[in-house]
DNA sequence: ACTATTTCCTGGATGC
DNA sequence: TGCATCCAGGAAATAG
């Protein structure tokens, strides 16, 4: 599942590949549930735009755009199994191609998406922002005074885009293990120095994860169809019973707020 | 203003 | 072997 990391490797795969390209031509296929804008607007906007480059945002991609209109933004987000691909035409098209944009250089990028919870749109006039603080740039007393007052536990705290943007589920559990402190904790109730050393977890875990080009759990590659190591080093995450790297005791599983939640209960307290 | 729950979707794993 | 059921989860929508 894309989260900070297996994003920005994506997002830095397809500035080296497509950075200066032109799209020529734009193929969409299935809608239903990943247009954020119409087919005919994103197609009108690709089609003939020179992209000056691809980067990250939150768990975003963002393709800035030179238009015939006008600067303007595609921005994707992967959802849970979405892939970002750059290939050449001859190569088979996999099941749940959704959009294809053939580039002046003739290579294609390809979406594809098994189980659409991706979002496709371009923006134009408007830029594409975050709605929370990015993981790796805020500081230290921003982060901390994100969680003031929040009954919420911290692993929901930790996924909640609006306040952090690029966390998910691998990462928030990975983090608070690093950490020391249970995913259940209310979000308040984390002293100054559990916060601290949160949020250095968190730059520590994430700067692990992009080095090792994220987490391959089930579909995620990067732009050019490669696998992440990371989930070689999950310390906690999908390893319920097995013996905490740390101090030996089974690691356990709870859910919170719906989603598989791993933690070690004598390492995290 | 917050917080918790439900919904969307498919494929792989599991169980009988 | 085959069929049904469960589970994975990002984020928008809905309910409390």
């Amino acid at each position: 599942m894309p989260e900070l990391p297996e994003v920005e490797t994506i997002a830095r795969g397809l500035h080296n590949r497509l950075a200066g390209d032109r799209i020529e031509e734009v193929w969409i296929g299935d809608q239903s549930n990943l247009l954020k804008s119409p087919a005919k607007e994103i197609a009108r906007v690709l089609r003939g735009s020179r992209i000056e480059g691809f980067r990250r945002v939150g768990k975003h991609i963002v393709a800035e755009l030179a238009s015939k209109y006008g600067p303007a933004q595609w921005v994707i987000h992967l959802g849970m199994t979405g892939r970002c691909l750059v290939c050449e035409p001859a190569v088979e098209h996999a099941k749940h191609t959704h959009l294809i944009a053939t580039m002046a250089s003739g290579r294609e990028l390809r979406f594809i998406d098994p189980r659409r919870f991706g979002k496709l749109q371009v923006l134009e006039g408007s830029k594409f922002a975050a709605p929370g603080a990015e993981p790796i740039a805020v500081g230290r007393e921003r982060f901390i005074e994100l969680f003031k007052g929040r009954k919420t536990p911290i692993k929901s705290a930790l996924l909640n885009q609006s306040l952090l943007s690029g966390i998910g589920n691998i990462y928030a559990d990975e983090s608070l293990f690093s950490a020391g402190v249970r995913p259940r904790r209310r979000a308040a109730s984390l002293t100054r120095a559990e916060l601290l050393r949160l949020y250095d977890a968190i730059q520590q875990v994430l700067a692990e994860a992009i080095s090792a080009g994220g987490s391959s759990i089930s579909d995620y590659v990067d732009a050019s169809g490669g696998r992440g190591l990371f989930q070689l080093q999950h310390r906690v995450y999908q390893r319920t019973g097995k013996p905490c790297l740390m101090c030996g005791t089974g690691i356990k599983r709870v859910v919170i707020a719906g989603r598989s939640s791993h933690y070690c209960p004598t390492c995290q307290r």
